[in-house]
DNA sequence: TATTATTGTATCAAATTGATACAATAACAA
DNA sequence: TTGTTATTGTATCAATTTGATACAATAATA
């Protein structure tokens, strides 16, 4: 059943820019919507009774399993054409659902854009009861996307990379021990812009913000990297 | 007459922090409502054939009568209690219109967050039918503001603080021209921070992005400072 | 024990910023 | 005209940060 008006605030939904690092890419979750052949951001309404970080919470948690994810609001996305007409019509005939011409969902929306950041390892993907799939999409090999989402995918990139080293996007996006390598693809990928090993390594270090722990041997052969994670009584400053 | 629903889309309004510098001060405009002795950040509604920002642009240019203004949107607030239902009714009474308790302006509504920069000296501020006055407030001494407009109030000013030096915050806020002293206290109110004379000019002319145009003379007995403006064919700059 | 591909730091040069000094005014008063 | 005073614009040198390079210290493996 396509959800009620009288349970929902009207015009008004939210999307979610899902990051995940593979430990090489920048990777977002895109959902394909049933019988429609449709790529589309996670998104979802507005209950009446809910704050919107709490729907947009309840979203990603339904869609990744995850509980504790860093959400962060970016832009609100306000053109007067921007309506789901038709990727909802093509869902609820696909279905056999009825829908007329006034239903609230195909009327103008106003979509609120939230990024989350989330450790890549830790989330089972789960689709919803409209989307046949939700997968992983390398942020420079997206499919189409409908509506305005591909709009919204870039304004969140610009957020993300303006809010690197203002709010802690590293230790979100990283496994719990990371080497300096890692964090510093980390950093590459998101300001798209390489940096030298030597002077990357020696800014993170003097930031005092990182713990030192034991090596990671790999098996390579080669001096094993220290493994480091965020020293949580110096927070704010990555 | 109150706004009226089929004109409008419900449960999404905006509301603007219009900043001006004094020379010495950053000041918002706040209006006063009719009867009602309450404060509040201006605002509106959305119409249905209006893009979001043409709505914020136009409630800019009924407020000060200018056109071209630097417009920023910065966050939207959308807990679940936030309604203007008292105050609506409190208008509706002193003004005699009748108005139900399912009217769709006493309903939850969402609010898109936009920051304005005008040049003080431009502006005529005029009050909207609803509201008595309007007026510059500085920013460290605002009356109490109705719902959540003194949240909105300090996100617009950590935003404009985080944009400074991305965007054309001092363009916008200053005159044509302009005086390196008034531009040094552009920086230090946004920041909250002092700066030292002498790097606060090196740096802010090895930026190059200011041109400098004649002397100013005051009739002070001292040394008479350049003026500068900002150098268009260098902008991004800043 | 030699070889190879890293990793962690040291070192020195270059660029940026901090701190201070000082000459060059613009009005006014003597 | 010549001091006087409060700025303003730059120069100067020290301190800090960043760029570029070198090199010793590994971790496997041959």
């Amino acid at each position: 059943m396509l959800p009620l008006e009288k349970e929902h605030i009207t015009n008004i939904a939210y999307d979610t820019v899902i990051f995940g690092f593979t430990g090489d890419k920048l990777k977002i979750l895109i959902l394909e919507y049933q019988n429609s052949g449709l790529f589309a951001l996670p998104g979802g309404f507005i209950r009446r009774d809910e704050n919107l970080y709490d729907a947009v919470k309840r979203g990603v948690r339904e869609r990744t399993g995850l509980d504790k994810i860093h959400l962060e609001q970016f832009h609100t996305f306000g053109k007067k054409n921007r309506d789901s007409s038709y990727p909802f019509k093509k869902i609820a005939a696909g279905k056999g659902y009825p829908i007329t011409s006034d239903h609230w969902v195909l009327d103008r929306f106003i979509t609120v854009g939230y990024y989350a950041l989330i450790d890549y390892n830790q989330v089972k993907p789960t689709p919803d009861k409209f989307s046949d799939s939700i997968a992983w999409h390398s942020i420079d090999k997206l499919p189409p996307l409908m509506i305005d989402h591909e709009e919204i995918v870039q304004k969140a990139i610009e957020a993300i990379r303006n809010d690197l080293g203002k709010k802690p996007i590293g230790t979100n996006l990283l496994p719990k021990k990371f080497t300096m390598k890692e964090l510093q693809k980390v950093y590459e990928i998101i300001l798209n812009k390489e940096f030298r090993r030597t002077t990357f390594q020696r800014k993170m270090l003097s930031l005092d913000f990182l713990k030192r722990h034991e090596k990671l041997y790999t098996g390579a052969a080669n001096k094993a990297p220290y493994l480091y994670s965020f020293d949580e009584s110096k927070e704010g400053k990555e």
